[in-house]
This record gives structure tokens, C-alpha cells and sequence, in this order.
DNA sequence: GACCCTCGAGTTCT
DNA sequence: CTCGAGGGTC
């Protein structure tokens, strides 16, 4: 290994002076390329000179000035800010400047190089709107032969540009010199990086996206160039695969096209034009695509379309067959769960069952890596120096090592850099493996892992910790630590090494307060390794954190990778699904590869084949962009979504739960959800706490061993239909017995029955419930009744947990202080009343917004057991913290009974 | 098998 | 642009 990192080293240091010396001779080149790469700013900065010029010659330097002042007054209320530049852009279309947006964006898009003569024509017929445009950021340009102009000025710019940053500045003096000059900077070289401004096709949503036959464009490869007519980029990326048709991103032999509208020009194309790649039109591709069906079919393509949207729309699904089949399916899989996996019998279907009985996973679990080499993405590297699993193997190695060092003082070997630390810092991406892999390379070398998951206190680690000191997760730790410290002194340490993972340090740290700064601390005096895992590494928060930790940063996998490795879990299970779909579906989920498994699994229950178009379906909401980090995905999805809701709950609800990030996160994709999911933040804090107990009977029934984020994005969708599809699909009896079954053999009440149906509710989904006639209903909370008597009292109702106490939002643990002192059973009623009115004006509220479940008066009964549910659970967990000592089956028995009063009892206040 | 060439993707930081 | 992967050739 030594050899390896000189090795490297040497690479390095090879590399190192290469690139330096290179650099040195191509310097002096430097200004001459360099200008000619920057036609923006060139362009610009002619019109400016040639105004200026032309100013100067006629008119009196006040007017430049006042020129000046207006662009300066027009810069500074426009900031180069995304959203401002977007609400210009929504100006009517006369305002609106698609060549001066053109231009623009050929500042902005690296290789689509501005060349003038392809130009003329369109900047000739909107020069009118260009000027306007400019003038609102840009530039003002106001003769009509500039672009004759524009050439030769760009020629003679030429020479003079690089070092023109001063001089070109210092000759007109225009602002927009400067401004032009350093946008041309950001945007010329650096310019392909720019995610910033996003051209804007002239027509978008102009035309009608033609449907062709799906194999049309297959073994054709396109590069897409430039802005096109009407599409975006992704629009048109997605057009193309979904017809079979490649998408890359540089112009090679192997393409067939390059798609571009205008903007001829650039890299792309003179590359396009060395190699004799034809040049393709967005109407061109049009052309094609429709021609490749026949205009009957395109008809009928259309309808079925159409219908199939329908079909699709409701996730919860009422609609009749399509349905139907899908519903078979999902029930016999969820009885067969129900049944306990009986082994493999129920499933005759031709998925080979891997191993014996594959109905009691989830995909995730049966295919999550064994080995850490199975962690895709990350893979070793030759040198190994890259593999940030292997890095942490050896950190793990290493600071064994440091350790016994630091206990035993002996020998004298030297530590290797990276045990310096005494943590790492795993970050990257949800769902990329890190917590795997760094649970993985513990149990290889041996060491016991403990986890903890800051945001999910009260996990298997704590109950390992034990009880002792308060909820505090950072107390936990510490006491840990320290636990550890004495143990292994003893002889604990001979027997097992422990390594700490600690989950979602950067939830923790909203959540408990000061957690970072405690978790800092427990570093500095730990004697055991600690493996923090984060996902976003440039949070503020750990910002003193990584100062204390190796940092690894893990890796998307590439969308090949993971199509790979998806594509052999798709065989496993007998599920056809093409490439190109699963390469879509690895882009769409941002590299989670936790998520993509999912989707296939619950698309597979829908289907035996899948398509792209299933896939782009399905995730349609998971908009591409949201590739930064998931937390600045949140900021975008609310901005989206933003006209709807009040944004000061929003941003209340994300700093003050940090767990609903990726609750928000994922339940947009999982559910494809538009605006208006996150009605009021007070029943989502409810729900989420409604969402632990679920989550804790779900453990309790031994089953499946999850967190709770696990439970709540993978096993929720799965859930839902499990419990209100046989409701709707069948008779009466068989559905309920089947419901009860189900929720026998996962430990799950009629409470979390409830919650599980009030989830899926929020954001306005239609309500699964909404098709069950009451006698099913009533019929199924008998049966529940009925089994209960004969049900075993589930030691989740027994232990208590210490999370518990921190999960309600500070506003109701206020409330809840005092109760926690006396256990007095007017306390909790009369909490319950104060919660019950809140519930009450948020029903009002939902009324208000309209919710279709919660307008229709026989839902009423319905959509108001959950809240009073809700109260009751409040109660209920309020007992919990106080009541270890009350028997649970009392505090279960007396349920029903408060329940059924509390509903009653709202639905009259409300009245 | 070693080398060369071409293709294609990623790069950053709060 | 830079680097790795993959494929082809000698």
C-alpha cells in the first residue's frame, strides 16, 4: 500500500508539474484563445464600444451618463438573482427578448459559441425586443445593421479583449463594459458549469411534442446543441429516449444528429461539421418521430395516452381495471407478508425467488450489499486511494492502531495520516450507501457497530445504551463514550472493539440543540471510533464538526453504474425493464440507489414489463434538478410549490424538524405529488409522531427491521395499498379478514391503520378510504375489535421509549411539561381538549382549502376519526411517558371508549 | 498483453 | 478541460 500511495504520489506530483509547466507555456497564448471564447461578451462589448463610439460622436457625455445611471439603476434592481431574471422572463412575449435571450444564453452555454451570421436572421426580426431587453440588464443597442457590426467589432475586440479588462473599461467607462466583462469571464470558460440561467425556448409549450412509435429513434444518438425552439433541453432529452433514441453530451462519430434549432455554432457544431454530423431541427425531429407512425395510430397512441394519464392520475387508485390487476397483485403480496412469508408457497409467478422466501423483503433488503465491494459507485480504484470505502476501512485500521497507541504507549510505530482523526465525516448523497458501507467495514474488521441515528433517538443503539440518562441523544453519546472509556480499559476492549456511527449528524443538529458542539466534544474524548454520516457536508451546522473529522465525500454512482446493477435485480425478479428506463430512473432519483430499487419494486407489483414511459411517470415530480443536495432541493421545492402555502410555516417546519426534509423530499417522488401537500405544518408534526408509532409497532412485530425513515418512504406506498386496496377490491369479509390479518402480522393498530390512511391524505390526495362503504368500515373496526381480545399485548406498548419525549414539537411539549410532573387523567383530558380545538380549526381549515375527502359529509366520520385519533395518541403518549408504570392493556382498553367520545365530541363543537 | 484512441462524464462549495 | 472506461489494434 505504501508502495501504492508513492505511487501515486509520483502520479501526482508528475501530473503536478506537467500542468504547471503546461500552464507556464500557455500563458502567453492565453489572451488570444481566450477572446475568441468570449463572443458575448465581445458582442457586447462592442455594441457597447460602438455605442459608446457612436455616442461620443454624437451626443454630449451627459447622455452617456444618463445611460449609465439608467443601466446601473436597471442592474441594481436586478440582481443577477434566478428568480428576478425568471419573472423578466415571464413578461408578455412582445417584452420578452428571445434574441437578446439567445444571446444571453450563449454566454452562458458553453459550447454553443456565439456565431454571428446564424444569428442575423432572427436578431434582425427582434432587434426591437433585444434593445428592450438589454435595457433591462444588459445593454442598450439600438441600430439595426449592428449585427454586420457585431462581426467586425468582435474581430477587432479580438485583439484587444483580454487585456482589455482595462482597457476596454477604462475606454468607454461604460458600466456595461465592466458588466459585460465579467459575465463574459463567469459564462465564457467557466460557462459550461453555469446552472444558473436556463435559456428559455423562444415557444415553449408551443407545439405539440409529436408521438411516434417507440423504437423509432432507436440506435440513433443525438447531442443536443444550443436552445431549442420549443423544448427544453430535458424535454427534448426525454422525447428522444422515449423513443428509443440516445442522449449524449458531446458531439463523437457515433452521432447520428445534432439537434439544434439555431445557435448553429459553437464547438458542437464545427465538430459536428468536421465529422459530417447532419444538423437536425427541433421541428426536424418532429418530422421524424411523427413520421415513424402512421397517423391513425398517432391518434390512438394519443387516446390511449390520454386514458392512461387518467388511469394513472389517482395513486390511490378508484379506477376500475387497469387497477384491478394491479390491486391482485398487491394483495396477494401483502397477504402473503400477512401470512409471514410462508415460505415462497403462495407466489407460483415466474420471478425466481432468490432465496427461499422473497416475499418478506423489500428490495432494498434483499439486495443491500454484502460486501462492501458491493457497494456500486465508490469502486476500488487500482491505487484504491479513491475508494472512499476502502479509505475508511484503513482510517478504521489506523485508528485501532492510534488507539492502542494511546492506551498501551508502546510501540513505536508511526501513525499513518489519517488516523490523525478521530472521526470521519461520511457525506454525500441519500441513499448512496454510506451508512451501509460504513456498517459494512466495521463488521469486517470486527468491530462492533453501534448506531446511532440522531435524528431517530430512540434507535436500537439507545436502547443498547440504555435508559439511565435523559432522551438527550448528545448525553447518550456521551455516556457511551465514556462507557466505552471505562470498558475497554477493563476488559471489554479485548474482547470487542466498538466503532460509533452516528446517522444524520446534520439532523441532529437542529434537533438537539447545541448537538453538534456535544458531538464534537465526544469526539475529543472518545476512545472509540466514530463514523459521522451526513448528507450534506457544507451545512453550516458541521461546519466546526469537519475540523474534527476525515472527511470521505462518497459519490454518486453514475446512472450507467447503477442501471447495471438495477438492471440485474429487474432479471432477478423476472421484471423486464429496458435500459433506457433505468437509466432514466437512476437520474430521476438522484442517485439513491435505496430509492430506485424501490421504485422498481412498487412499479413491479404494477407491472411484469416497464417502460421509460413508466418510469418518467412515475417520477415525474422528482424534477432533475434537484441535484445540488437534497436540502437545497428543499429550498427549490418550496420555492415551487411556494404560491400555495405559507412560506413562514414552511421554513418554521424545516428548521424545527429537520426529519421532514426527506420526508418532503422523498414523499414528493414517492408520491408524485404536486403543490399543496404540506397544507399546515401542526398536522404534518402530528402525523410524523403518528408515523414513529406506527413505525415502533412495526418493529415490534418483528417483521422488518427499519428505521423509521426507511419505513416511512419504502414501506408507506406498500403499506397504504395493502391496508385499503382489499377494502375497495373485495367482498366485504375476505377484504376485511385480509386487512385484520395484515395488520395482525405486523403488529399495526387501528391507530396506525388511521395515520397510515391520514399520510397519504395530506396534499389533497384523493382519500383511499373514499371508496369504502361504511358497513366495510365499521366491519373491519369490529373484526380489529374482536381479534383484540385474543391479541398478545405487544411489547411495544410496554417499553418506553425515550425518544418519545423529545418528538413532539416544542410547542406541544410545553403543553405537555406540567402533565409529565402529576399524572393526573384531567390533565390529559384537558389536554386532549386543547388539542382537540386545535384539530378542530385545522379542520376548519381543510374544509377552507377544500380537500375533496374532507367536503364530502359521509367522509366526515372518516376524515375526523384519524384527528381524533390523533388526540387520543397524544393522550396516549403523554400516558406513555408517565405511565410505565400503568399496564399498557389498561391504556389500550381505554381507547376505544375516549376515542369514540372525542370524535363525537368535536364533530358537535364543530356543529 | 500492452498500448492507443475515442467516447463521455464530471468538475464546485456555503 | 481532465480523467477514466472501454474498445480496438499491434
Amino acid at each position: 500500500m505504501s508502495s501504492d500511495i508513492r505511487k501515486w504520489f509520483m502520479k501526482q506530483h508528475d501530473k503536478g508539474s506537467g500542468s504547471v509547466s503546461k500552464t507556464a507555456t500557455a500563458v502567453p497564448d492565453k489572451p488570444s484563445p481566450l477572446s475568441s471564447q468570449k463572443p458575448v461578451q465581445t458582442t457586447q462589448e462592442n455594441s457597447g464600444r460602438r455605442k459608446t463610439s457612436k455616442y461620443f460622436a454624437t451626443s454630449t457625455a451627459k447622455e452617456v451618463n444618463s445611460e449609465e445611471t439608467v443601466k446601473e439603476k436597471v442592474e441594481a434592481k436586478t440582481p443577477p438573482k434566478r428568480k428576478t431574471r425568471k419573472s423578466i422572463e415571464d413578461l408578455p412575449d412582445d417584452i420578452k427578448p428571445s434574441p437578446a435571450k439567445k444571446l444571453h444564453r450563449n454566454d452562458d452555454d458553453d459550447d454553443d459559441d456565439f456565431v454571428p451570421p446564424s444569428k442575423d436572421k432572427r436578431s434582425a426580426a427582434v432587434k426591437p425586443t433585444k434593445k428592450m431587453k438589454t435595457g433591462s440588464g444588459i445593454q442598450i443597442i439600438s441600430s439595426s445593421h449592428e449585427v454586420d457590426d457585431h462581426l467586425e467589432d468582435e474581430t477587432d475586440e479580438k485583439d484587444s479583449e483580454t487585456p482589455l479588462k482595462a482597457g476596454g473599461r477604462g475606454k468607454g467607462g461604460r458600466g456595461s463594459g465592466a458588466t459585460a466583462g465579467g459575465r463574459g469571464r463567469g459564462g465564457g470558460r467557466g460557462g459550461y458549469m453555469n446552472f444558473g440561467e436556463r435559456k428559455d425556448p423562444p415557444h415553449k409549450g408551443e407545439k405539440e411534442v409529436p408521438e411516434g412509435s417507440p423504437e423509432c429513434l432507436n440506435s440513433l444518438t443525438f447531442v443536443i446543441s444550443g436552445t431549442l425552439d420549443s423544448l427544453e433541453r430535458e424535454e427534448a432529452e426525454d422525447l428522444i429516449k422515449r423513443h428509443g433514441g440516445r442522449v449524449t453530451s458531446a458531439v463523437s462519430k457515433k452521432t447520428s444528429f445534432l439537434l439544434a434549432d439555431e445557435d448553429v455554432g459553437g464547438r458542437k457544431s464545427s465538430k459536428a461539421n468536421e465529422l459530417g454530423i447532419p444538423f437536425l431541427t427541433e421541428d426536424g425531429l418532429f418530422d421524424m418521430i411523427r413520421k415513424s407512425k402512421p397517423a391513425k395510430a398517432q391518434m390512438q397512441e394519443e387516446k390511449k395516452k390520454r386514458s392512461s394519464e387518467k388511469i394513472d392520475k389517482p395513486i390511490i387508485n378508484r379506477s376500475p381495471r387497469k387497477v384491478e390487476v394491479k390491486d391482485d397483485k398487491a394483495v396477494s403480496i401483502g397477504r402473503k407478508d400477512a401470512a409471514k412469508n410462508v415460505k415462497s408457497g403462495i407466489s407460483p409467478d415466474k420471478r425466481k425467488s432468490q432465496s427461499g422466501d422473497r416475499s418478506s423483503l423489500t428490495w432494498t433488503e434483499k439486495y443491500r450489499p454484502k460486501l462492501p465491494n458491493d457497494i456500486i459507485g465508490n469502486q476500488q480504484l487500482e491505487l484504491g486511494y479513491y475508494e472512499q470505502v476502502k479509505q475508511l476501512h484503513d482510517w478504521l485500521m489506523t485508528w485501532d492502531e492510534h488507539f492502542l497507541h494511546a492506551g498501551k504507549k508502546g510501540k513505536g510505530k508511526k501513525q499513518s495520516d489519517s488516523g490523525s482523526k478521530k472521526a470521519v465525516l461520511l457525506s454525500g448523497s441519500p441513499g448512496i450507501g454510506k451508512s451501509t458501507s460504513a456498517k459494512l467495514v466495521s463488521q469486517m474488521i470486527g468491530f462492533q457497530a453501534i448506531e446511532v441515528n440522531a435524528s431517530d433517538s430512540r434507535g436500537k443503539a439507545d436502547a443498547k445504551i440504555g435508559k439511565g440518562i435523559g432522551g438527550s441523544t448528545s448525553n447518550s453519546i456521551k455516556e457511551l463514550v465514556s462507557n466505552e472509556i471505562v470498558n475497554s480499559s477493563s476488559d471489554w476492549s479485548k474482547r470487542q472493539k466498538s466503532v460509533l456511527i452516528m446517522d444524520e449528524v446534520d439532523g441532529m443538529s437542529a434537533g438537539d440543540r447545541g448537538g453538534v458542539a456535544d458531538l464534537i466534544a465526544s469526539i475529543k474524548i472518545s476512545k472509540i471510533p466514530i463514523i459521522c454520516i451526513c448528507n450534506d457536508r457544507y451545512s453550516q451546522k458541521l461546519k466546526s464538526l469537519v475540523n474534527y473529522c476525515l472527511p470521505l465525500n462518497y459519490r454518486k454512482p453514475t446512472k450507467q453504474q447503477m442501471a447495471k446493477r438495477l438492471k440485474q435485480i429487474a432479471d432477478a425478479e423476472g421484471l423486464q425493464i429496458n435500459e433506457v428506463a433505468l437509466e432514466e430512473l437512476a437520474e430521476r432519483v438522484n442517485g439513491d440507489m435505496r430509492m430506485a430499487i424501490n421504485q422498481l419494486q412498487y412499479m413491479s407489483i404494477s407491472k411484469s414489463a416497464i417502460n421509460y414511459d413508466d418510469v418518467r411517470q412515475r417520477l415525474l415530480s422528482s424534477a432533475k434538478d434537484e441535484d445540488i443536495s437534497p436540502f437545497t432541493a428543499v429550498d427549490k421545492l418550496f420555492g415551487f410549490n411556494g404560491g400555495k402555502l405559507r412560506m413562514d410555516e414552511r421554513i418554521d417546519l424545516s428548521m424545527s424538524d429537520p426529519d421532514l426534509v426527506p420526508l418532503i423530499v422523498q414523499g414528493e417522488r414517492n408520491f408524485n405529488r404536486f403543490g399543496g401537500w404540506l397544507g399546515k405544518n401542526s398536522t404534518m408534526g402530528k402525523n410524523l409522531r403518528l408515523l414513529e408509532d406506527v413505525h415502533v409497532h412495526f418493529l415490534a412485530s418483528q417483521e422488518a427491521k427499519l428505521d423509521r425513515a426507511t419505513l416511512r418512504v419504502d414501506y408507506f406506498t406498500l403499506l397504504l395499498k395493502q391496508l385499503t386496496d382489499p377494502l375497495q377490491m373485495m367482498p366485504k369479509e375476505v377484504a376485511v379478514q385480509k386487512v385484520v390479518e395484515f395488520m395482525d402480522a405486523y403488529s399495526l393498530t387501528q391507530e396506525d391503520f388511521d395515520t397510515i390512511v391520514e399520510l397519504s391524505k395530506f396534499k389533497g390526495h384523493p382519500n383511499p378510504m373514499d371508496n369504502i362503504q361504511p358497513a366495510v368500515k365499521s366491519a373491519l373496526t369490529k373484526a380489529y375489535k374482536q381479534g383484540s381480545s385474543s391479541r398478545v399485548v405487544r411489547s411495544a406498548d410496554l417499553i418506553t421509549l425515550p425518544g418519545l419525549k423529545k418528538a413532539p414539537k416544542k410547542r406541544i411539549a410545553a403543553i405537555l411539561e406540567p402533565v409529565e410532573n402529576g399524572v393526573s387523567e384531567e390533565n390529559g383530558e384537558a389536554l386532549a381538549e386543547n388539542e382537540e380545538e386545535n384539530s378542530d380549526s385545522e379542520d376548519a381549515d381543510d374544509l377552507g382549502l377544500g380537500t375533496n375527502a374532507d367536503q364530502k359529509p359521509q367522509l366526515d366520520i372518516l376524515s375526523n376519526k384519524p384527528k381524533g385519533v390523533q388526540v387520543q395518541l397524544d393522550l396516549k403518549k403523554n400516558g406513555k411517558s408517565n405511565a410505565k408504570k400503568t399496564p399498557a392493556s389498561k391504556s389500550r382498553a381505554s381507547e376505544p371508549a375516549d376515542k369514540g367520545a372525542q370524535m363525537s365530541g368535536s364533530r358537535k363543537r364543530k356543529k
